[in-house]
DNA sequence: TTATTTGCAAAGTCTTTGCAAGCAG
DNA sequence: CTGCTTGCAAAGACTTTGCAAATAA
């Protein structure tokens, strides 16, 4: 990620917050900026960012992080995913427009996940909204199977 | 579901056990006729077939329910599904080869679930396959929006 | 008979909440 | 200043686990 985009993601924090009557904080700049900076990594449980921000020697309470990636959620810059492991998960949201898009390959035998970006979807979706006469405003795509690498090993 | 279809599930359910070696317990037996009965109301947490037990006066321990819907899973008949509402839910799994299919449209206003039958993501997932080296065997799809009723009066 | 299963209660994990002190605007 | 935020600890929701008694095969 550039660092235009770095900022313009904190820009759109602070845009965001005073819309809404809240209020700039360090935790809160410090949360969004550890999203900034996994590049890799994402999809960070609260107590992931909890545990990073440490690493960065900003010790906030961990409940301070839970309401804020709630809060960052609300607002737009984050999104919440769910992959069954047993804990809430945040990513970036992309700002583009076609934010609600986020599809994953989850690897059955590593548990990796990969990305994709591809958005094959759309025809799919519109007939599905026609027929069911349901209005989609967002979708989540969960894939199961096995990556490249599990599949040229002995499954564990 | 016909009478057939739920012998068929009973008769599933003894003969997966028993490859297993585990037992035919009136508590798994109910368990299943819970979620073989609720042709409607499907997507059963674990604490809502303990309720759906304790109305026709089995009254088994949670526990059991917890650990023998978890076992109906890992035996294949039923399945995991979770909505983001802070448990886990389960559903007969349909057996017909198809089984791994499962599409649902959840309102973002009444948080109604209405599933949809229709595959047409199997060519999505033929190119995605492809594209990422990665081996499909299962996926789940879940579509956010506004049901027909929920459009047709203000949202709360 | 004997290994599996159950029920209960206790413990575990993740998350939320109440409240006094602290801080941004 | 003043109301929003934080940190802490306690509480909550859902789920798992240990263990003795019960039971299916």
């Amino acid at each position: 990620m550039s660092e235009t985009q770095r900022s313009f993601k904190m820009q759109d924090l602070r845009g965001k917050l005073s819309a809404n009557n809240y209020k700039m904080t360090p935790q809160r700049k410090e949360i969004l900026q550890v999203f900034i900076d996994s590049e890799q990594g994402n999809h960070l449980s609260a107590e992931e960012v909890h545990e990073l921000l440490r690493k960065k020697d900003f010790d906030f309470g961990l409940a301070t992080v839970y309401r804020n990636v709630e809060l960052l959620t609300e607002l737009g810059i984050l999104m919440k995913v769910n992959f069954d492991d047993g804990c809430v998960r945040y990513e970036l949201s992309s700002g583009d427009g076609k934010t609600h898009r986020h599809h994953h390959l989850i690897c059955l035998n590593c548990k990796k996940v990969i990305e994709f970006k591809e958005d094959m979807l759309d025809e799919v979706e519109d007939r599905i909204a026609a027929k069911a006469d349901f209005e989609i405003v967002n979708h989540e795509v969960k894939f199961f199977g096995y990556c490249s690498d599990c599949r040229n090993k002995v499954t564990t």
